[in-house]
DNA sequence: TAATCCCTTTGATGTGAGTCAACTACTTGA
DNA sequence: TCAAGTAGTTGACTCACATCAAAGGGATTA
């Protein structure tokens, strides 16, 4: 199900110094001569099959992970049952930080497709920032990054209705593809509408409703999970111009 | 308004090496010999009056900020006018890590109460960080509470009912105070029904109505914003047995 | 100490999203 | 390639919370 391995002389070429997700991952920033110091942190991939955890609410923490193929959703179970997705992740981004705090675990990182991480060991990690001053900068930046965009969807979740957080989440993947040099205008959601429920509050009838309007105004083509953004600027209108406070 | 000011001998016995605030702040499990390269740190206090900003969205980002006495809400405003607060800060808590993914603050940080914090060059503390171990460890298990926190609240917001957000609420605010050595059971509450609103994504005749429902049901005490929690497993219960998934 | 303002409570009514249910269209695995 | 299960759509109805409105109670400040 899982498999861990090290990185050989084979694939160094994937290493830090050489990946082409360099711009978006913990390196940015960093300079030629501290980026192969990098090279040794990374020293174990991870394969994750579609629907299988990298990790689990529970588990001891010891390493994050950077994705280098796939995407994932992180959840959080209330002991009633009660499910919460918590975000989306996708290539180039950092999956593990909640481990920190407590050095356990605290929500679940499912793969939404088959996927593949670099597994980061947290304390070597810790370990080179304290030498590395740009890695340093740039691990803080990462976390904070990650609490800014916690607060973002606060916002959507304590104040926006149903048709204007969809809208948000649409340009939100939408601008999130375009950083990775894909189409900003259709794309394939790897989620289902009941992930996207959870994660936007809503239910999947809801999203689906939701979904349905837009497609009546002309605003996106829907075709399942394929998704073309017919006109953006009415989605950014939606999210700006309705409510009062 | 706002003053800063050096710290003096005189007051060096408020340095984090004497602070009574250790056990919650930044220099939690550090050694002493470490503590007291942690007094250079803090070299800086400034006092806000009720009401006023510690600091702004826009502003840019120099420092962390500890808070020594009072309480704080951070909130987000959007162009439209929309508004949410994303936190509500007690004494020995640290504001302002929003501010360094974009070296710009990306909310306001508002006293609830004249209040006092120690002012933490960013630099300076990235730089100590470097060389104590101990302190880049807790730095970062204080970004990760963070992060961790804000999940909690996403849980809340994307499946909670009205009474069960205010009941997780006053069972976290009991939480915090009985950290810092107040009663559990009563407390006083800084922030209006239409801040505890915004966090919760409620308007603010709704969490009177939950007040007043809580009252009605011997669950709390309510005089404004005193609180005298009268069965905090009932609080615990309502959360936990209702809704299905 | 009064006057004002803001905060809070409570009631009546409206509505957006949830719920329940039926049906359709994919996807997946034998 | 077919069958079964899973994901998505749509409709009818319900309900929790929002909205609108009015009145009372504290707190701030002049």
């Amino acid at each position: 199900m899982k498999s861990a391995y090290p990185v050989t002389a084979a694939d160094l070429k994937n290493a830090c110094s050489q990946c082409n997700l360099l711009e978006l991952c913990l390196p940015f920033g960093m300079d030629n001569q501290d980026l192969h110091r990098l090279d040794d942190l990374i020293n174990t991939r991870k394969k994750i099959k579609r629907q299988q955890p990298l990790y689990r609410a529970g588990d001891p923490f010891e390493s994050i992970y950077a994705i280098r193929t796939g995407s994932f959703k992180t959840d959080v179970l209330a002991e009633d049952g009660r499910d919460q997705v918590t975000g989306f992740q996708m290539t180039g981004e950092i999956l593990g930080l909640d481990g920190i705090s407590t050095e356990t675990h605290s929500c679940n990182a499912i793969a939404l497709e088959d996927s593949e991480v670099c597994v980061i060991a947290f304390r070597k990690l810790e370990e080179l920032a304290r030498m590395v001053e740009g890695l340093q900068r740039q691990f803080h930046k990462v976390m904070s990054r990650e609490i800014v965009r916690d607060h973002g969807v606060m916002m959507l979740l304590g104040s926006m209705r149903a048709e204007e957080r969809l809208a948000a989440f649409l340009l939100n993947m939408s601008q999130r593809f375009t950083t990775r040099g894909f189409s900003s205008a259709e794309f394939h959601l790897r989620m289902t509408r009941e992930e996207i429920g959870s994660y936007l509050g809503l239910k999947l009838e809801t999203v689906s409703r939701a979904f349905s309007r837009f497609q009546s105004e002309k605003l996106v083509a829907v075709q399942q999970k394929y998704i073309r953004i017919l006109d953006s600027e009415g989605l950014k209108h939606l999210i700006q111009h309705q409510r009062n406070a």
